[in-house]
DNA sequence: CTTTTATGCATAAGAAATTTATGTATATTT
DNA sequence: AAATATACATAAATTTCTTATGCATAAAAG
């Protein structure tokens, strides 16, 4: 991800709020989509991705479907209830994060005292 | 610390703004400071902080001073000049963060279709 | 007066998330 | 014919942080 390594932790919360725009989402869509919305500023790797992807599977907040699309496999995922529900939470949890950052960061810079 | 861990690749920027108001600090002093601002939102610890505080004293980022109180040793840090410069960047990063993820996340919240 | 809590710094082992580097395979564009 | 885009996957290494210690003095509490 450029630049910053803020980015650090977040994808997840990326990935669940997409998924709960679009319903049904397959990875690269994901990239594209992060990169498109971003206008290139987030670029999320594959290597990020997937595993993270499995992961969010393998905890029941996702939902997996193939499709053959154009003689390609396609892994569709979808939210689950639980999903949902811990869509709400990351949410929840990133509004806390920049309330605090803001709390941190607000007093004006200075470059001299 | 506490709850999310979005927290993760901020402690830097924390650490510079905060030597950025307040010129000079020891390493508890910024624990106990951050506790107070956050009220109690962000526990920084110090298996974290001084790790991350050599490092940038080692980047050329922040000075160090010992200064003998009450019969105990403290650390002081204050920003050098790079520092300074380096205050201004990742504050400039922490905006475009939010921004980013704000665009990302703001279409509203969906519970159902 | 002695035990706990607060102050103050430090490091080391392990966990978690991500980057970087690959690998495979088909479709499309050049 | 070669390069790029689409599509998924994993493994090694890196970064950052948590958890667990360790040492030492001062102050508060019992």
């Amino acid at each position: 991800m450029k630049s910053a390594n803020l980015y650090k932790g977040s994808l997840t919360t990326i990935i669940l709020k997409l998924l709960n725009e679009h319903d049904k989402m397959y990875g690269y869509e994901i990239t594209q989509r992060v990169k498109e919305i971003t206008k290139g500023e987030l670029q999320i790797t594959e290597g990020a991705l997937y595993p993270s992807l499995h992961k969010l599977e393998a905890e029941g907040l996702l939902d997996v479907e193939f499709v053959r699309v154009n003689n390609r496999l396609r892994k569709y995922y979808k939210l689950t209830e639980l999903g949902t529900k811990e869509t709400v939470n990351k949410l929840a949890e990133l509004e806390d994060y920049i309330r605090t950052m803001r709390a941190l960061v607000n007093p004006k810079f200075r470059f001299e005292e």
